[in-house]
DNA sequence: ACCTGAACACCGTTCAAGT
DNA sequence: ACCTGAACACCGTTCAAGT
Protein backbone atom coordinates (compact mmCIF):
# COMPACT_ATOMS: atom_id res chain seq x y z
CA UNK A 1 0.00 0.00 0.00
CA UNK A 2 2.99 2.43 1.15
CA UNK A 3 4.64 1.38 -1.94
CA UNK A 4 1.53 2.15 -4.25
CA UNK A 5 0.87 5.45 -2.72
CA UNK A 6 4.20 6.56 -3.22
CA UNK A 7 3.91 5.76 -6.48
CA UNK A 8 0.75 7.12 -7.39
CA UNK A 9 1.97 10.59 -5.69
CA UNK A 10 4.99 10.29 -8.24
CA UNK A 11 2.59 9.79 -11.44
CA UNK A 12 0.25 12.58 -10.41
CA UNK A 13 3.15 15.20 -9.81
CA UNK A 14 6.08 14.05 -11.53
CA UNK A 15 4.35 12.49 -14.90
CA UNK A 16 0.88 12.75 -14.87
CA UNK A 17 0.78 11.63 -18.36
CA UNK A 18 1.72 8.05 -17.44
CA UNK A 19 -1.58 8.00 -14.91
CA UNK A 20 -3.00 6.11 -17.66
CA UNK A 21 -1.40 3.25 -20.23
CA UNK A 22 -1.89 4.79 -23.73
CA UNK A 23 -3.18 1.63 -24.56
CA UNK A 24 -6.46 2.41 -22.54
CA UNK A 25 -8.57 4.83 -24.81
CA UNK A 26 -10.59 7.42 -23.02
CA UNK A 27 -13.24 9.25 -24.98
CA UNK A 28 -11.48 12.45 -23.83
CA UNK A 29 -8.08 12.62 -25.05
CA UNK A 30 -5.05 13.05 -22.36
CA UNK A 31 -3.71 16.59 -24.08
CA UNK A 32 -4.44 16.25 -27.88
CA UNK A 33 -3.20 19.25 -28.60
CA UNK A 34 0.35 18.12 -28.15
CA UNK A 35 -0.08 14.97 -29.60
CA UNK A 36 -1.16 16.64 -32.53
CA UNK A 37 2.18 18.80 -32.93
CA UNK A 38 4.03 15.45 -32.16
CA UNK A 39 2.17 13.72 -34.87
CA UNK A 40 2.36 16.17 -37.26
CA UNK A 41 6.56 16.54 -36.10
CA UNK A 42 6.54 12.58 -36.73
CA UNK A 43 4.75 12.17 -40.13
CA UNK A 44 6.64 15.60 -41.73
CA UNK A 45 10.06 13.50 -40.90
CA UNK A 46 8.82 10.37 -41.82
CA UNK A 47 8.05 12.55 -45.56
CA UNK A 48 11.08 14.64 -45.29
CA UNK A 49 8.37 17.03 -46.57
CA UNK A 50 6.00 19.67 -45.04
CA UNK A 51 4.10 20.41 -48.12
CA UNK A 52 2.24 16.83 -48.31
CA UNK A 53 1.27 16.68 -44.73
CA UNK A 54 -2.50 16.49 -43.91
CA UNK A 55 -5.13 17.28 -40.77
CA UNK A 56 -6.81 13.82 -41.61
CA UNK A 57 -3.45 12.01 -41.68
CA UNK A 58 -2.51 13.61 -38.18
CA UNK A 59 -5.63 13.35 -36.76
CA UNK A 60 -6.01 9.28 -37.95
CA UNK A 61 -2.56 9.06 -36.23
CA UNK A 62 -3.13 10.45 -32.87
CA UNK A 63 -7.00 8.09 -33.38
CA UNK A 64 -9.26 10.70 -33.28
CA UNK A 65 -11.77 11.95 -35.79
CA UNK A 66 -10.77 14.28 -38.75
CA UNK A 67 -13.18 17.23 -36.84
CA UNK A 68 -11.53 16.62 -33.87
CA UNK A 69 -8.40 18.83 -34.12
CA UNK A 70 -10.56 21.71 -35.47
CA UNK A 71 -11.57 21.82 -31.01
CA UNK A 72 -7.69 23.14 -30.81
CA UNK A 73 -6.54 25.12 -34.00
CA UNK A 74 -8.43 27.14 -36.18
CA UNK A 75 -7.39 25.60 -38.80
CA UNK A 76 -4.43 23.46 -40.31
CA UNK A 77 -1.62 26.68 -40.63
CA UNK A 78 -2.50 27.29 -36.71
CA UNK A 79 -1.30 23.80 -36.48
CA UNK A 80 2.09 24.43 -38.30
CA UNK A 81 2.15 27.69 -36.71
CA UNK A 82 2.24 25.93 -33.55
CA UNK A 83 5.13 23.91 -34.64
CA UNK A 84 6.74 26.59 -36.47
CA UNK A 85 6.91 28.78 -32.66
CA UNK A 86 7.93 25.61 -30.78
CA UNK A 87 10.79 25.56 -33.17
CA UNK A 88 11.76 29.16 -32.87
CA UNK A 89 11.99 28.88 -29.02
CA UNK A 90 14.68 25.74 -29.63
CA UNK A 91 16.29 27.60 -31.87
CA UNK A 92 16.70 30.46 -29.41
CA UNK A 93 17.82 27.94 -27.04
CA UNK A 94 20.72 26.60 -29.42
CA UNK A 95 21.94 29.92 -30.07
CA UNK A 96 21.94 31.32 -26.19
CA UNK A 97 23.41 27.86 -25.00
CA UNK A 98 26.69 28.18 -27.59
CA UNK A 99 27.53 31.75 -26.83
CA UNK A 100 27.16 30.94 -22.91
CA UNK A 101 29.61 28.12 -23.53
CA UNK A 102 32.44 30.36 -25.68
CA UNK A 103 34.47 33.13 -24.62
CA UNK A 104 33.66 36.94 -24.54
CA UNK A 105 35.27 37.95 -27.74
CA UNK A 106 31.67 38.67 -29.60
CA UNK A 107 33.47 37.44 -33.29
CA UNK A 108 33.94 34.17 -31.98
CA UNK A 109 30.28 34.40 -30.28
CA UNK A 110 28.90 35.24 -34.17
CA UNK A 111 30.69 32.24 -35.28
CA UNK A 112 29.33 29.90 -32.65
CA UNK A 113 26.17 31.12 -33.09
CA UNK A 114 26.04 30.70 -36.77
CA UNK A 115 27.26 26.79 -36.76
CA UNK A 116 24.52 26.24 -33.47
CA UNK A 117 22.24 27.80 -35.96
CA UNK A 118 22.83 25.37 -38.63
CA UNK A 119 23.17 22.81 -36.22
CA UNK A 120 19.70 23.14 -34.63
CA UNK A 121 18.27 23.08 -38.22
CA UNK A 122 19.87 19.52 -39.85
CA UNK A 123 18.81 18.59 -36.16
CA UNK A 124 15.22 19.28 -35.87
CA UNK A 125 14.74 19.27 -39.79
CA UNK A 126 11.12 18.48 -39.21
CA UNK A 127 10.35 21.85 -37.52
CA UNK A 128 12.99 24.32 -39.48
CA UNK A 129 11.21 23.14 -42.72
CA UNK A 130 7.86 24.00 -41.28
CA UNK A 131 9.42 27.11 -39.49
CA UNK A 132 10.22 28.11 -43.23
CA UNK A 133 9.14 25.98 -46.36
CA UNK A 134 5.82 26.90 -47.79
CA UNK A 135 3.53 27.79 -44.52
CA UNK A 136 3.38 31.51 -45.01
CA UNK A 137 4.84 32.38 -41.62
CA UNK A 138 4.87 36.44 -42.57
CA UNK A 139 0.99 36.27 -41.72
CA UNK A 140 0.48 38.76 -38.51
CA UNK A 141 -2.00 35.95 -37.96
CA UNK A 142 0.15 34.47 -35.35
CA UNK A 143 1.71 37.09 -33.18
CA UNK A 144 3.24 34.53 -30.60
CA UNK A 145 5.31 32.86 -33.37
CA UNK A 146 6.31 36.27 -35.00
CA UNK A 147 7.65 37.28 -31.29
CA UNK A 148 8.93 33.93 -31.25
CA UNK A 149 10.72 34.75 -34.52
CA UNK A 150 12.24 37.90 -33.55
CA UNK A 151 13.77 36.59 -30.58
CA UNK A 152 15.83 34.82 -32.28
CA UNK A 153 16.93 36.85 -34.94
CA UNK A 154 17.67 39.62 -31.82
CA UNK A 155 20.59 36.98 -30.42
CA UNK A 156 22.36 37.09 -33.67
CA UNK A 157 21.94 40.74 -33.99
CA UNK A 158 22.95 41.51 -30.51
CA UNK A 159 26.28 39.47 -31.24
CA UNK A 160 26.77 41.86 -34.11
CA UNK A 161 25.79 45.25 -32.27
CA UNK A 162 28.70 44.41 -29.43
CA UNK A 163 31.06 43.40 -32.00
CA UNK A 164 30.78 46.56 -33.32
CA UNK A 165 30.74 48.69 -30.31
CA UNK A 166 34.34 46.80 -29.45
CA UNK A 167 35.64 47.92 -32.75
CA UNK A 168 35.65 44.80 -34.09
CA UNK A 169 32.75 44.70 -36.90
CA UNK A 170 33.04 47.48 -39.28
CA UNK A 171 30.27 49.97 -38.96
CA UNK A 172 26.98 49.96 -40.82
CA UNK A 173 23.84 48.93 -39.54
CA UNK A 174 23.74 46.33 -37.23
CA UNK A 175 20.32 45.01 -38.75
CA UNK A 176 21.66 44.72 -42.13
CA UNK A 177 24.69 42.60 -41.10
CA UNK A 178 22.54 40.83 -39.58
CA UNK A 179 20.31 40.16 -42.16
CA UNK A 180 23.67 38.77 -44.26
CA UNK A 181 24.48 36.52 -41.38
CA UNK A 182 21.26 35.08 -40.96
CA UNK A 183 20.91 34.50 -45.43
CA UNK A 184 23.96 32.90 -45.02
CA UNK A 185 23.19 30.17 -42.31
CA UNK A 186 19.75 30.03 -43.41
CA UNK A 187 20.45 29.26 -46.87
CA UNK A 188 23.05 26.53 -46.19
CA UNK A 189 20.19 25.35 -43.69
CA UNK A 190 18.08 25.26 -46.39
CA UNK A 191 19.81 23.34 -49.45
CA UNK A 192 21.33 20.84 -46.37
CA UNK A 193 18.20 19.88 -45.14
CA UNK A 194 16.38 19.89 -48.75
CA UNK A 195 19.29 17.21 -49.88
CA UNK A 196 20.65 20.01 -52.20
CA UNK A 197 24.38 19.58 -51.03
CA UNK A 198 26.00 15.88 -51.54
CA UNK A 199 26.72 15.74 -47.73
CA UNK A 200 25.31 13.43 -45.59
CA UNK A 201 28.28 13.27 -42.48
CA UNK A 202 27.37 15.52 -39.71
CA UNK A 203 30.95 16.32 -39.00
CA UNK A 204 31.01 17.10 -42.62
CA UNK A 205 28.52 19.58 -42.25
CA UNK A 206 29.58 21.17 -39.34
CA UNK A 207 32.85 21.70 -40.94
CA UNK A 208 31.26 23.59 -44.09
CA UNK A 209 29.11 25.65 -41.77
CA UNK A 210 32.08 26.70 -40.23
CA UNK A 211 33.97 27.75 -43.20
CA UNK A 212 30.66 29.77 -43.91
CA UNK A 213 30.60 31.49 -41.09
CA UNK A 214 33.96 32.16 -40.53
CA UNK A 215 34.65 33.49 -44.15
CA UNK A 216 31.61 36.04 -43.81
CA UNK A 217 32.89 37.32 -40.20
CA UNK A 218 36.31 37.62 -41.58
CA UNK A 219 34.91 39.75 -44.20
CA UNK A 220 32.66 41.98 -42.23
CA UNK A 221 36.04 42.59 -39.69
CA UNK A 222 36.72 46.23 -39.56
CA UNK B 1 -5.89 41.18 -101.38
CA UNK B 2 -1.67 41.75 -101.77
CA UNK B 3 -2.03 43.35 -98.21
CA UNK B 4 -3.96 40.33 -96.77
CA UNK B 5 -1.15 37.59 -98.45
CA UNK B 6 1.46 40.01 -97.45
CA UNK B 7 -0.58 39.56 -93.49
CA UNK B 8 -0.77 35.82 -93.82
CA UNK B 9 3.00 35.29 -94.75
CA UNK B 10 3.96 37.73 -91.51
CA UNK B 11 1.80 35.67 -89.22
CA UNK B 12 2.68 32.15 -90.42
CA UNK B 13 6.47 33.04 -90.26
CA UNK B 14 7.04 35.89 -87.69
CA UNK B 15 4.25 35.10 -85.59
CA UNK B 16 2.32 30.97 -86.03
CA UNK B 17 0.57 32.06 -82.70
CA UNK B 18 -1.23 34.70 -84.21
CA UNK B 19 -2.91 32.67 -87.19
CA UNK B 20 -5.96 32.38 -84.88
CA UNK B 21 -7.48 35.01 -82.35
CA UNK B 22 -7.27 33.67 -79.03
CA UNK B 23 -11.16 33.87 -78.65
CA UNK B 24 -11.33 31.32 -81.31
CA UNK B 25 -11.24 28.27 -79.65
CA UNK B 26 -10.69 24.99 -81.15
CA UNK B 27 -10.74 21.95 -80.06
CA UNK B 28 -7.02 20.93 -80.27
CA UNK B 29 -5.25 23.48 -78.27
CA UNK B 30 -2.36 25.53 -80.24
CA UNK B 31 0.54 24.69 -77.20
CA UNK B 32 -1.08 23.70 -74.38
CA UNK B 33 2.06 22.65 -72.82
CA UNK B 34 3.71 25.92 -73.03
CA UNK B 35 0.55 27.53 -71.92
CA UNK B 36 0.39 25.28 -68.91
CA UNK B 37 3.61 26.32 -67.90
CA UNK B 38 2.43 29.95 -68.31
CA UNK B 39 -0.62 29.77 -66.77
CA UNK B 40 1.38 27.81 -63.53
CA UNK B 41 3.47 30.91 -63.52
CA UNK B 42 0.77 33.21 -63.51
CA UNK B 43 -1.41 31.73 -60.92
CA UNK B 44 1.98 31.53 -58.48
CA UNK B 45 2.42 34.80 -58.87
CA UNK B 46 -0.86 35.61 -58.01
CA UNK B 47 -1.11 33.78 -54.73
CA UNK B 48 2.92 34.82 -53.86
CA UNK B 49 2.79 30.84 -53.12
CA UNK B 50 4.13 27.78 -55.21
CA UNK B 51 2.39 24.93 -52.88
CA UNK B 52 -1.40 25.98 -53.09
CA UNK B 53 -1.17 25.72 -56.76
CA UNK B 54 -4.07 23.12 -57.95
CA UNK B 55 -3.79 21.54 -61.47
CA UNK B 56 -6.95 21.58 -61.94
CA UNK B 57 -6.93 25.33 -61.46
CA UNK B 58 -4.51 25.69 -64.40
CA UNK B 59 -6.18 23.58 -66.78
CA UNK B 60 -9.50 25.70 -65.93
CA UNK B 61 -7.09 28.91 -66.85
CA UNK B 62 -6.23 27.91 -70.16
CA UNK B 63 -10.03 26.33 -70.72
CA UNK B 64 -8.89 22.69 -71.21
CA UNK B 65 -10.29 19.53 -69.14
CA UNK B 66 -8.79 18.14 -65.72
CA UNK B 67 -7.66 15.15 -67.31
CA UNK B 68 -5.92 17.67 -70.64
CA UNK B 69 -2.58 18.27 -69.05
CA UNK B 70 -1.62 14.27 -68.70
CA UNK B 71 -1.39 14.65 -72.52
CA UNK B 72 1.57 16.84 -71.87
CA UNK B 73 2.85 15.67 -68.10
CA UNK B 74 3.40 12.53 -66.12
CA UNK B 75 2.18 14.82 -63.22
CA UNK B 76 1.80 17.83 -61.42
CA UNK B 77 5.55 17.42 -60.35
CA UNK B 78 6.37 16.89 -64.11
CA UNK B 79 5.04 20.41 -64.81
CA UNK B 80 6.28 22.44 -61.52
CA UNK B 81 9.87 20.83 -62.82
CA UNK B 82 9.29 22.06 -66.28
CA UNK B 83 9.02 25.19 -64.97
CA UNK B 84 12.07 25.08 -62.56
CA UNK B 85 13.80 23.81 -65.83
CA UNK B 86 13.19 27.31 -67.31
CA UNK B 87 14.32 28.82 -64.43
CA UNK B 88 17.43 27.65 -63.95
CA UNK B 89 18.08 28.52 -67.65
CA UNK B 90 17.10 32.26 -67.09
CA UNK B 91 19.01 31.85 -64.13
CA UNK B 92 21.89 30.88 -66.06
CA UNK B 93 21.71 33.59 -68.46
CA UNK B 94 21.62 36.08 -65.72
CA UNK B 95 24.64 34.63 -64.29
CA UNK B 96 26.54 34.68 -67.60
CA UNK B 97 25.84 38.14 -68.39
CA UNK B 98 26.42 40.07 -65.37
CA UNK B 99 30.16 38.31 -65.94
CA UNK B 100 30.25 39.23 -69.05
CA UNK B 101 29.68 43.18 -68.18
CA UNK B 102 32.36 43.31 -66.33
CA UNK B 103 36.06 43.07 -65.83
CA UNK B 104 38.50 40.73 -65.82
CA UNK B 105 38.99 40.15 -62.32
CA UNK B 106 37.56 37.38 -60.73
CA UNK B 107 36.83 38.78 -57.52
CA UNK B 108 34.63 41.26 -59.25
CA UNK B 109 32.81 38.92 -61.33
CA UNK B 110 32.12 36.63 -58.30
CA UNK B 111 30.39 39.50 -56.67
CA UNK B 112 28.49 40.92 -59.54
CA UNK B 113 26.95 37.04 -60.16
CA UNK B 114 26.55 37.22 -56.39
CA UNK B 115 23.98 40.56 -56.55
CA UNK B 116 22.57 38.60 -60.18
CA UNK B 117 21.81 36.07 -58.61
CA UNK B 118 19.82 38.14 -56.14
CA UNK B 119 18.37 39.80 -58.95
CA UNK B 120 16.97 37.42 -60.68
CA UNK B 121 15.12 35.50 -57.87
CA UNK B 122 13.45 39.04 -57.23
CA UNK B 123 12.61 39.05 -60.71
CA UNK B 124 11.54 36.39 -61.23
CA UNK B 125 9.62 35.02 -57.71
CA UNK B 126 7.42 32.60 -59.51
CA UNK B 127 9.96 30.34 -60.68
CA UNK B 128 12.36 30.71 -57.55
CA UNK B 129 9.91 29.79 -55.59
CA UNK B 130 9.31 26.31 -57.33
CA UNK B 131 12.57 25.71 -57.98
CA UNK B 132 13.19 25.50 -54.23
CA UNK B 133 10.11 25.23 -52.16
CA UNK B 134 8.32 22.35 -51.17
CA UNK B 135 9.05 20.89 -54.80
CA UNK B 136 11.38 17.81 -54.48
CA UNK B 137 13.67 18.72 -56.41
CA UNK B 138 16.32 16.50 -55.39
CA UNK B 139 14.90 14.15 -57.56
CA UNK B 140 16.60 11.71 -60.29
CA UNK B 141 13.00 11.45 -62.02
CA UNK B 142 14.28 14.73 -63.72
CA UNK B 143 17.80 14.23 -65.41
CA UNK B 144 17.54 17.22 -67.19
CA UNK B 145 16.36 19.82 -64.29
CA UNK B 146 18.78 18.73 -62.50
CA UNK B 147 21.28 19.34 -65.23
CA UNK B 148 20.12 23.14 -66.08
CA UNK B 149 20.27 23.12 -61.99
CA UNK B 150 24.22 22.24 -62.21
CA UNK B 151 24.92 24.52 -64.94
CA UNK B 152 23.77 27.47 -62.75
CA UNK B 153 25.61 26.29 -60.22
CA UNK B 154 28.81 25.60 -62.07
CA UNK B 155 29.00 29.16 -63.60
CA UNK B 156 29.66 30.23 -59.32
CA UNK B 157 32.14 27.18 -59.13
CA UNK B 158 34.01 28.70 -61.93
CA UNK B 159 34.51 32.10 -61.10
CA UNK B 160 35.54 30.63 -57.89
CA UNK B 161 38.30 28.55 -59.43
CA UNK B 162 40.08 30.57 -61.64
CA UNK B 163 39.95 33.54 -58.57
CA UNK B 164 42.13 30.76 -56.70
CA UNK B 165 44.25 30.46 -59.91
CA UNK B 166 45.04 33.85 -59.65
CA UNK B 167 45.92 33.38 -56.13
CA UNK B 168 43.42 36.51 -55.08
CA UNK B 169 40.88 33.74 -53.57
CA UNK B 170 42.44 31.44 -50.71
CA UNK B 171 43.03 28.20 -51.03
CA UNK B 172 41.21 25.18 -50.71
CA UNK B 173 37.84 23.35 -51.91
CA UNK B 174 36.59 25.52 -55.13
CA UNK B 175 33.44 23.55 -54.56
CA UNK B 176 32.96 24.00 -50.48
CA UNK B 177 33.16 27.70 -50.96
CA UNK B 178 30.61 27.60 -53.81
CA UNK B 179 28.30 25.88 -51.73
CA UNK B 180 29.07 28.65 -48.68
CA UNK B 181 28.57 31.47 -51.73
CA UNK B 182 25.18 29.78 -52.79
CA UNK B 183 24.01 29.52 -49.37
CA UNK B 184 24.36 33.19 -48.71
CA UNK B 185 22.47 34.60 -52.20
CA UNK B 186 20.08 31.53 -51.97
CA UNK B 187 19.57 32.19 -48.38
CA UNK B 188 18.64 36.46 -49.05
CA UNK B 189 16.90 35.49 -52.58
CA UNK B 190 14.82 33.19 -50.35
CA UNK B 191 14.60 35.44 -47.46
CA UNK B 192 13.67 38.20 -49.44
CA UNK B 193 10.84 36.57 -52.13
CA UNK B 194 8.85 35.14 -48.68
CA UNK B 195 8.87 38.58 -47.18
CA UNK B 196 10.98 37.85 -44.34
CA UNK B 197 13.13 40.94 -44.47
CA UNK B 198 11.30 44.67 -44.19
CA UNK B 199 12.65 45.60 -47.62
CA UNK B 200 10.59 46.30 -50.08
CA UNK B 201 12.50 48.66 -52.12
CA UNK B 202 14.86 47.49 -55.24
CA UNK B 203 18.13 49.84 -54.46
CA UNK B 204 17.56 49.07 -51.02
CA UNK B 205 17.60 45.07 -51.91
CA UNK B 206 20.83 45.53 -54.47
CA UNK B 207 22.21 47.31 -51.04
CA UNK B 208 21.78 44.32 -48.80
CA UNK B 209 23.11 42.00 -52.14
CA UNK B 210 25.91 43.97 -52.42
CA UNK B 211 27.12 44.13 -48.64
CA UNK B 212 26.48 40.54 -48.39
CA UNK B 213 28.48 39.66 -51.18
CA UNK B 214 31.25 42.00 -50.51
CA UNK B 215 31.41 40.97 -47.36
CA UNK B 216 31.72 37.28 -48.09
CA UNK B 217 34.09 37.31 -50.85
CA UNK B 218 36.54 39.78 -48.69
CA UNK B 219 36.38 36.98 -46.20
CA UNK B 220 37.56 34.79 -48.60
CA UNK B 221 40.35 36.83 -50.27
CA UNK B 222 43.86 34.68 -50.19
C1' DA C 1 -16.15 21.04 -22.62
C1' DC C 2 -14.67 17.88 -25.98
C1' DC C 3 -15.38 14.74 -29.65
C1' DT C 4 -17.97 12.17 -33.69
C1' DG C 5 -20.46 11.49 -38.22
C1' DA C 6 -21.91 13.12 -42.12
C1' DA C 7 -21.74 16.46 -45.44
C1' DC C 8 -19.80 20.05 -48.84
C1' DA C 9 -16.64 21.68 -52.11
C1' DC C 10 -12.37 20.89 -53.51
C1' DC C 11 -8.11 18.15 -55.35
C1' DG C 12 -4.76 14.52 -58.15
C1' DT C 13 -5.18 10.96 -61.21
C1' DT C 14 -7.12 7.42 -64.39
C1' DC C 15 -9.58 5.67 -68.29
C1' DA C 16 -13.00 4.78 -71.48
C1' DA C 17 -14.93 7.41 -74.97
C1' DG C 18 -15.19 11.17 -78.26
C1' DT C 19 -13.13 14.20 -82.57
C1' DA D 1 -2.85 12.40 -81.82
C1' DC D 2 -5.21 15.14 -78.57
C1' DC D 3 -8.93 16.14 -75.57
C1' DT D 4 -13.45 15.29 -72.65
C1' DG D 5 -16.57 13.27 -68.97
C1' DA D 6 -17.12 10.65 -65.39
C1' DA D 7 -15.28 8.28 -61.78
C1' DC D 8 -12.21 7.12 -57.59
C1' DA D 9 -9.89 8.12 -53.48
C1' DC D 10 -8.32 11.74 -51.16
C1' DC D 11 -8.36 16.51 -48.66
C1' DG D 12 -9.85 21.02 -45.58
C1' DT D 13 -13.58 22.58 -43.16
C1' DT D 14 -18.23 22.93 -41.02
C1' DC D 15 -21.99 21.71 -38.05
C1' DA D 16 -25.49 19.26 -35.94
C1' DA D 17 -25.46 15.73 -32.76
C1' DG D 18 -23.57 12.78 -29.23
C1' DT D 19 -21.07 11.94 -24.17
Amino acid sequence: MLTLSTYDTFKKYIQPQMTKPPSEKSYHHKDLRQSLIKAALELIAQKQDASTLSLREVARRVGVSNAAPYRHFADKNALLAAVAEEGFYILTRYLHSSIENTSDDPLHQLQVSGVAYVKFAISHPSHYRVMFSAFKADNLCYPSLNAAGQEAFAVMMNAIASGQQLGKIKVGEPRQLAWVTWSLVHGLAMLLIDHQLPIIDEQDIVAVAELATQSLINGMRS
